[in-house]
DNA sequence: AAGCTCGTTAAGTATTGACTGAACGTTCTG
DNA sequence: CAGAACGTTCAGTCAATACTTAACGAGCTT
């Protein structure tokens, strides 16, 4: 690790993702990628959070599968190099809108299981169910403007 | 348990606030108390999920102190009565918030970590906080904007 | 004051999940 | 073709966590 200010970085990094309920390597991971001045292999990866190349395999997959992340060549290198793939938060904030659309979805199905007539519960379920309606749609609303304000400057 | 449709619907919300990492008989309780008509009292909790009391205590104060459920008495009964929190979604959004904050706070540190000099770190250091203040700017203001139409109507 | 009833706390247990070490398959090199 | 390098996968280990049972403390009733 080049300097200790990285290294605290890359740790403040890990928890933070793990409060995401994210492996804490794999934020490490992250943060190393983001701070990196070059896409780094596996080993490299490996070498400088001290942890096993298995499990920077499997986390450097996920991260990429995620979208935070790519695997990029180099010529006359067989080894995988790994960088940050540029707008990986806005698909990352995307991705939390689905569970957005899940209580949405709950929610419904509540009112169908309490009765039609008028209750606390019902209530209850109409204000769940409005307000994931209206934070699923404005939050879309917001990520199609951050991608114009990106694209046009 | 009434009936099957609402222990399915229980069960969904289990598994659903599983996802954003809390305990299983959490998300059963917090969808247990949204269809319940009346408020439960923790023995009729504990009966109705099948789990113990202890359980229940804990699971119960966790949703009280997130601002989701609440505590009620009963006049000439010494027992604690749960009941939904109005406005608890909203209390748990404004919440995650703090994440954005975090993470913003996060990219700042980063940008401090790597040089001045301009590189692919600093632009997606630089992206990252412009992201994530945006966002927090935005989502606040969106959490405002529910409050006043939850307020006016 | 003895005996309940409730709710919380503590100790023990089981399950989940992440990481390691080792084996494997693949691809390049000598 | 032998051997090395690289990445993945699998079995085992370790830690974290959520649950249960049991004990406890507080307040009410008789």
């Amino acid at each position: 690790m080049p300097n200790p200010e990285t290294e605290q970085f890359v740790e403040r990094m890990g928890v933070a993702l793990e409060r995401l309920s994210l492996p804490r390597t794999f934020g490490r991971l992250f943060g190393l990628l983001m701070v990196a001045d070059r896409p780094l292999s596996l080993a490299e990866i490996a070498r400088q959070l001290q942890v096993s190349k298995a499990s920077v395999s499997t986390n450097a997959r996920l991260c990429e599968q995620i979208g935070l992340a790519r695997r990029v060549g180099r010529r006359g290198d067989r080894r995988d190099f790994y960088e940050i793939e540029p707008g990986g938060f806005e698909r990352m904030m995307a991705r939390r809108v689905g569970v957005v659309h899940e209580m949405a979805g709950l929610a419904a199905e509540g009112l169908a299981v309490v009765g039609d007539e008028p209750s606390p519960a019902r209530d209850r379920l109409t204000e769940m169910l409005d307000f994931y309606l209206f934070m699923g749609e404005e939050v879309e609303a917001l990520l199609e403007r951050w991608r114009e304000m990106r694209d046009e400057s």
